[in-house]
DNA sequence: ACCAGTACATAGCAACACCGAATACCGATG
DNA sequence: CATCGGTATTCGGTGTTGCTATGTACTGGT
């Protein structure tokens, strides 16, 4: 992806791992693997952890210390009603974006 | 739109008044006007002018002082071959994110 | 003993949108 | 003529975010 995806990605992110966790509970590692996986090639590892942290202390996730056979202690985090509520609030004004930009860009060109 | 947008518009914004660009030259006030009018209703007087002077800064657009009959001279905007370039590139990143979200969108609930 | 893979944490940095206030120019109203 | 509202731009300070770089810790294989 380009430069700019590092400024484009500022809260979108949050929103991607919201939804992936609305799926079924996740942990960081995981995660970050999966989004590699998926295309945000450079995703760095410490940013998911960053920002795991802060949706766990606004209290849309909650948390589970799981053992890992592989090494240190999972922590396996899944969207609580309040993460729903504020993913659900993400949808709303991600469809305004892309809408407003649809537009623009079948008018644009 | 919700709180969570200040953080989405970031990097996005400048997408858009790229785009509002790439159909005719514009200066700030009418861009702003435009955006509360489109629904971007708590956009900031002066987050588009902030904006203007860095993708100024950046060589994304060309500027025309202009005279106005209502008040002090306006700086006309006008996207230049540069400017065109890097919002291919934005087009490119927004589809790629889309892509992405609809998925999510659809597996996740 | 060493190293790679798994798993998490964190301090410092740059960029961006927001807030608030200031400046400047004009026409109309009192 | 003084003032107010609409037009138009600028700027310093703030909070949030993702990136970089580094450190820690546990396991299994060589």
């Amino acid at each position: 992806m380009g430069k700019q995806a590092t400024e484009m990605l500022k809260g979108i992110l949050e929103g991607i791992v919201l939804a992936i966790l609305s799926g079924r509970p996740a942990y960081g590692y995981e995660i970050t693997a999966w989004l590699r996986d998926q295309g945000f090639s450079d995703i760095a590892e410490g940013t998911v952890y960053a920002l795991l942290v802060r949706v766990e202390r606004r209290g849309l996730v909650d948390v589970e210390k799981v053992p890992s056979e592989k090494g240190p202690p999972r922590k396996v985090y899944s969207l609580n009603s309040q993460g729903r509520a504020y993913l659900e609030e993400f949808w709303r004004t991600w469809s305004f974006l892309t809408e407003r930009l649809e537009q623009l860009r079948e008018g644009g060109e």
